[in-house]
DNA sequence: ATAAACACTACGGTTTATTCGAACAATTAT
DNA sequence: ATAATTGTTCGAATAAACCGTAGTGTTTAT
């Protein structure tokens, strides 16, 4: 266990370097040079490196002190900066709250999940961005983001910083254009055997699932695609190149965006969605809004 | 006047905003909870702003809050690691000078000026920036270097942050390939008058100085070029355009170097040298023996 | 040579800050 | 309702910071 440095000492510690003497530095600190000194001679003892040599009858830096000068500007900059953002700011009045979208997300289901939160009694300002899942975790640690939304959850382990909390679960449908769906609807889902189908890459958790389904359906599509993007899949399929599964709450989300119809649902598949906070500290209330309103089964 | 704040609150209530409430940030700090809701408190007070509410049982972090805990985050990720930099080092066995050299200097005077550092006792890292003066003086402001060294003082303000030392004065002679030397070194200066001449642009302080011995003298000078980057000019001067000015401590460093030979000298003309530090934090060991080594200690 | 400036140390006493224990209030789980 | 968990408030005890005064040593100015 480490001890934890003394700031104060520090501080004087600093105001020694940037006077160029205690007795400067105490002066201007309104303090006898004596304390002022002695504070010095502990933190150089807790450091347990010198931080001045005398040199005649000044003090001149060590090369430690040097290098803790640098760190001592920064420290102490950072703290009159705090004072001076705190101080003066209309802060309160609205809540900033920065969300990471992982880019699997279908724009909608990142919306209706982020709403609730907009609904409030306090004005929210979403700060949102887009990025790769662990892009976003590394930033979550770093308290630059407030939340990440992602459709799978962290690996729960005892020692992880993170919570994940299940938002909803969304039924997965096949879709097509009119023309593919009149061809494919009868005898569904024993119909889609043969069916050109359009999936997600593999690094998508909803890809594994829709072969195991197909699998326990007996059932062996013709993969004429593979995308990264949800949204480029979607083109595609609203082409007619095939047909297409895409998670929807409601399917006039997608059958009129894409001009598309539903072929069948694909039953017992659901698309999770995950709200991954830093463990011990939902201490955001828009954060604490978010996970409350975590829906169960949402069947429509 | 400002208080300043108070660290020790302040890594409190990170602990609290990291740990999710007030027991466990308790218990880790081996401390009493009373005692951390305590002195959070005063820091709320003190920053005249509440940093957590109470929502149910717990606690949730204010707007200002979550602004406080980003500069919290950076303030002591820099103490440990001052800490950690300090623990390990080798620091001490050799001590780094940060000097800025302005790019007018010639490399042979930046040498000569820098040198007596690397003789003293203790081993000397330089480290060498090169750039124009007002950046030099800005990065010096921040401790980013050590000493600035250039052709010219600081204004000499009395709130002036720096001191400038004259290290050197160095006389300045008129050079030239043998051919131009035969020509015009009989009746020398008056044999300048219609000289091809080279000069240093009209930022530099020499070529002010250069005029007005001109004018004195009452010669009239042909200018064939003017050249912002010494070495340069010095190049083209030793093809044979024109005579070229140069300081010289010892004139066998351009003769050899360029092939040239001396026409004369500028009497009374000099290229001083000056040394910049930190005012009253002339607290750098190399520092102190690089001013100490001024040839007339002149300060102002 | 002498005085002034600067820095470090030591010790007793004072002031301020930190800390804990106990009691209290609010919320959630059983 | 009761117990458990969490956060806060209130003195009293403890620890740290701070100020005198006083003495030592060094270097620089006169």
């Amino acid at each position: 266990m480490k001890e934890i440095l003394n700031y104060k000492h520090l501080h004087y510690f600093w105001a020694v370097a940037r006077e160029g003497g205690v007795n400067r530095a105490a002066e201007r600190l309104g303090m006898s040079a004596q304390t002022v000194s002695g504070q010095v001679s502990k933190l150089e003892h807790a450091l347990g490196k010198a931080l001045f040599t005398q040199q005649g009858r000044n003090l001149v830096l060590t090369e430690a002190g040097r290098v803790a000068l640098q760190f001592a500007d920064q420290i102490f900059m950072l703290g009159e900066s705090l004072q001076e953002t705190l101080e003066d700011d209309t802060l309160g009045s609205t809540v900033r709250l920065a969300a990471g979208i992982t880019d699997v997300l279908p724009k909608t289901v990142s919306y209706r999940l982020l709403e609730p939160v907009l609904g409030g009694e306090q004005r929210v300002r979403l700060v949102c961005t887009e990025g790769a899942f662990d892009e976003l975790l590394a930033e979550l640690a770093l308290h630059r983001l407030d939340v990440v939304l992602a459709d799978r959850p962290v690996p729960a382990g005892g020692q992880q910083p993170f919570v994940s909390t299940l938002m909803a679960r969304c039924p997965v449908m096949i879709f097509g254009t009119a023309k593919l769906c009149s061809q494919y609807r009868e005898d569904f889902p024993h119909s889609l055997s043969r069916a050109p189908m359009l999936l997600p890459t593999r690094d998508n958790v909803l890809r594994s699932q829709l072969e195991q389904w197909f699998e326990e359906q007996n059932i062996k599509v013709d993969i004429v695609g593979e995308f990264e993007d949800g949204a480029l899949l979607k083109t595609f399929g609203r082409q007619g190149v095939g047909l297409f599964p895409a998670p929807s709450f409601q399917v006039d989300d997608i059958t009129r965006q894409f001009e598309v119809e539903v072929v069948g649902e694909v039953t017992g598949v659901y698309e999770h969605y995950y709200a991954i906070a830093n463990r011990r500290k939902l201490q955001h209330s828009a954060v604490e809004t978010l996970m409350r309103s975590a829906t169960e089964p949402h069947e429509r």
